[in-house]
DNA sequence: ATTAGCACTCTTATACGTAGAGTGCTAAAG
DNA sequence: CTTTAGCACTCTACGTATAAGAGTGCTAAT
């Protein structure tokens, strides 16, 4: 039952996956013969057909139906058949001029990619920021706001801001406060915030700074302001492109779907697999490990400055996106915002 | 044409109204008659809603249908018939509970006011925070990120941070930046932001600053980084919760509705309509003045510190929602945010 | 190995008839 | 004069029947 697939039996499952990534409907033996250049007859097409069903590519709705890919043709098709060309010239210049902004903030960007995504794929854009630890440490300021409260403010190369409200259990002025980030700015200086994480932890445990009750104290703030730093943000934009799809017609399926996007720590944990990956990923149907996505598709793409990745794009629709142009753009915006942030970078 | 409703027309009114509300489906004569203790026929029901539809107040979707009420009617509902009770002890602790952590800060509050709502209400919540420039400023700092971008940070009192990115015309040090937030922090502290940019404008045209360089190119910088400031940030949570009611079972309909959520900027205008004025404001179907919020009502109210209005928040349904219960939860809730803000702010 | 032919299956669209909900009107009752 | 019972009428919703169309699987011929 596990035989290979012949080139004749390829060339007809691509037929059947091209004409349903655009008709969203199935595909029938007689629609393969006569649109696609393949020199059989419909009775021909179906022995090809039925083998392929056999086989689990291919699915009918019901007995009289046509053929409906499965998630597992799609693998095939994307990992076999497709062939990727580069991003036409036109949609570059669409990504280039929309993130090279000169005045834009990272929130901007990342927000201004999603929704390039969005709108060149007419699917869904997300855009997972980089984690905040994964930067370079630029600067550290505490101010008191009232009693015991104080707001940490963090701040990457990149130009990224981070808050936090933490509390003192001692009484500190703001001209404290202000000695300790003075402090803290000349010991962390240029490393990586993780790096950092880690200095600070060499510190304390040094013999003259228990004795330092400043430096003591500045190390202590600064480890409160650095644990447990929340995962990174995720911008989505276009929710509503997947509501067009005829797949989601049914109410019920897209509430199920808004919802995971409202929660959006799946989508995280999602994206989060494609960070450790060099290249484009792409999960399908149920390779998803979300129920709540098993209708879906989502081709991502980790972008990277140098070879340190940052973090995730990508788009997601119905399994039945068109991959062919989908994927270069995802793989084009990938790489233009990590050039951008690299650049940035300094 | 234009009289005024009789205490009968006004029960039977409301027994519709009622009805409609909970079962989302036109009420006929009988079920007035017969499940709303009115001591009267299904017949003279009949000639009430004739003339209560002669006077706007009912529809028939069809000839042999029974009525739905129109937005007038809810609108006249709302005015004349409610009468709001206070919100049951249950709920107000739920609000209570949900929002005075003490260690939240302010967007994660905004965020949890706005799933509280959405919550207790079963509809979508919504909250503007409140604009930047109406706090009480607190701290500014400016950071070099790289030749000439420098990111500006500004604390409000209540623990908000603004970050902008600005060009400076001139190569600047980092030295010479913190010189000049500390000029800045000294001059404006205790402010209003309002305030401080007038200040800012004021000591501009003063000759000494005129001379004084350093004190010049602050006062530039800080003006840079305090114009424009942008529209207040809206939390909306709770958006899937507006799919599952009947009204919206047109995908088509929902689309646009979940477009205008997904915009922002219509529905802060919408918010900040209701800023100006003091308590409860009810926006009905359309009275929204935005076409596509036609089928919903905005239950919305300013949250202030002392007398001074922060922001607005509410609740966003069909217009067929159950403003029995929604008022007191919309009321109640901006009444604790005002009054946590106000203890935040010392 | 391929294909023409054909019977068969299932969906979809259309029409039709009926049940039920609800109305409006009229005439009788209070 | 107001209320109500009664009844004819209207419109929707729903189920059934029917026909058309799409597509299949199988067989037999090429």
């Amino acid at each position: 039952m596990e035989e290979t697939l012949t080139a004749r039996d390829r060339k007809v499952l691509q037929a059947i996956i091209m004409d349903y990534i655009q008709s969203a409907e199935p595909v029938g033996s007689r629609t393969v013969s006569k649109k696609y250049k393949i020199e059989l007859s419909p009775a021909t097409i179906r022995n090809v057909m039925a083998d392929l069903e056999e086989m689990g590519f291919l699915r009918q709705p019901h007995t009289s139906a046509g053929r409906v890919p499965t998630d597992r043709a799609f693998r095939f098709y994307v990992d076999s058949i497709l062939e990727v060309r580069r991003l036409n010239k036109i949609d570059q210049d669409r990504i280039k001029s929309g993130l090279e902004h000169e005045k834009m903030d990272i929130n901007e960007m990342m927000k201004r990619a999603s929704s390039l995504l969005s709108l060149l794929s007419k699917q869904t854009g997300v855009v997972l920021a980089p984690r905040f630890g994964s930067n370079v440490f630029k600067h550290i300021e505490f101010i008191k706001l009232r009693e015991n409260k104080i707001l940490v403010i963090i701040v990457s190369k990149l130009g990224e801001v981070q808050n936090k409200l933490i509390e003192s259990d001692e009484h500190m002025s703001q001209d404290e406060l202000d000695k300790y980030s003075r402090y803290l700015n000349e010991i962390m200086g240029g490393l990586s915030l993780v790096e950092a994480k880690r200095k600070i932890m060499e510190e304390m445990k040094k013999e003259k700074v228990l004795f330092d009750k400043l430096m003591y104290r500045a190390l202590q703030l600064s480890q409160k302001a650095l644990e447990d730093e929340g995962e990174g943000d995720l911008y989505i934009e276009g929710k509503t492109n997947i509501i067009q799809s005829p797949e989601f017609a049914d109410v019920e399926k897209m509430r199920i779907l808004l919802l995971a996007f409202e929660e959006k720590t799946k989508l995280v944990k999602l994206l989060d697999k494609a960070l450790a990956v060099q290249g484009i990923q792409i999960f399908i149907g149920v390779e998803n490990e979300f129920n709540e996505m098993k209708d879906c598709t989502v081709v991502a793409a980790p972008y990277s400055r140098e070879n340190f990745t940052l973090g995730t794009l990508g788009v997601i629709g119905p399994t039945r996106m068109d991959y062919s142009s989908i994927i270069p753009i995802v793989d084009y915006t990938a790489k233009i915002l990590g050039k951008i942030l690299k650049n940035m970078n300094g």
